[in-house]
DNA sequence: ATTATCTATAGATCTATAGATAATGC
DNA sequence: ATTATCTATAGATCTATAGATAATGC
């Protein structure tokens, strides 16, 4: 219902607010929030630009919502992973796995926005403030795991963590025969944690 | 010479080109790039906004010479530092200590500018054909580094270290008596790389 | 004469709002 | 009647250029 758009909807059975995250989701992490138009945001979901308004109340809106969606799935894992792990090391390797995924499963490149200065605003806080509280798991974890005498803090093996995974987009994609990308993640996250083991996951 | 700001220069021997450099380095660190405006840089050095144009071609321009030199004083270090280092691991690790260096004493930030999308853009390419230099040393050490079955490969660690080493100005400073953050960057980028030795660079 | 700055401004944006319009649903 | 869109536009930028001006140096 509602007046038709200007080009053909695709109708992929996306609601319009979904079209539109995606749309931006996309040129964000081509081009950069504040260089990125709600014009051409528009254009790429095939509507104009006024239109936008109808579904959030501004481009800070549409990217807070991004944020969000890419860090609190991993959130709502943790305390899952922490059950089901037998040890400390066990659970930290399966975080770093489970949240690749999540960071790979999302927009890529939306994870570059993380530490931009322009997402470092405070109308972005809400993101930051989940962000916080991951980093905090990871560092907890860290302190359980790290060995006496090991030259590296549990904070800066927690804030190790947190960015190598938010990096796996830009990491090189292992050939064939290599474990995969989050597995020699969470080993190089393990072995920053003063961990040798190759791999407590495995069973 | 030249006639005089509208606001008095500071003179403490900076040229105005260098004051320029400082002034926006600040500035793009909180705000990003394409958030902000020349005015705003013109302003914070006290100059009118036309101004800057007598010194810069364009704000392209300012920020390709930030973004350049925070990467070409460490792959001038490269040669000496392998020349030097008695094998790969202490390299590697002497590397990283300089590399870390060299970011904390640049504006704090800039850093944070490397990956974010819009420094993705072509006229950045002088800049990103450095840093594709300097993984690549990294990546190069890595190989000689990296024990047989571990499951991070060279590229990977190589890529990690250079991550590691942009995020220092991200990290938590480390409590008085924990080594200092080169040195738990250093150790974190040797654990991923399946070292396990507290530190060969100790002497 | 040369230089570094200034003032003024053209032209191109960009965001958000106001109000009209073309659908569907009741 | 409600909804999702549209057209039109106000107001606020922002970048870069043109040309004037106030210093110093010869």
């Amino acid at each position: 219902m509602g007046r038709p758009r200007s080009r053909a909807v695709s109708e992929d059975g996306r609601t319009p607010r979904q079209e539109i995250l995606d749309a931006a989701a996309a040129l964000f992490a081509e081009s950069g929030f504040a260089a990125t138009s709600t014009r051409a945001i528009a254009e790429s979901v095939g509507m104009r630009q006024a239109s936008l308004y109808h579904h959030f109340a501004g481009k800070d809106e549409i990217l807070l919502e991004l944020l969000e969606a890419s860090v609190r799935p991993t959130l709502d894992l943790v305390d899952a992973i922490r059950a089901a792990a037998p040890d400390a090391v066990a659970a930290l390797h399966a975080l770093v796995v489970a949240d690749v995924g999540t960071v790979l499963a999302g927009p890529l490149g939306i994870a570059a926005l993380y530490v931009a200065p322009e997402t470092q605003h405070p109308r972005f806080a809400p993101f930051h403030e989940h962000r916080r509280q991951l980093g905090a798991v990871y560092t907890d974890l860290a302190a359980q795991v790290v060995p006496p005498g090991h030259p590296v803090t549990p904070e800066v093996v927690g804030a190790t963590c947190l960015h190598l995974v938010e990096m796996a987009a830009n990491l090189p994609r292992p050939p064939a025969g290599a474990p995969d990308l989050a597995e020699q993640i969470a080993a190089a996250c393990l072995g920053a944690a003063g961990v040798r083991s190759p791999v407590a996951g495995r069973r």
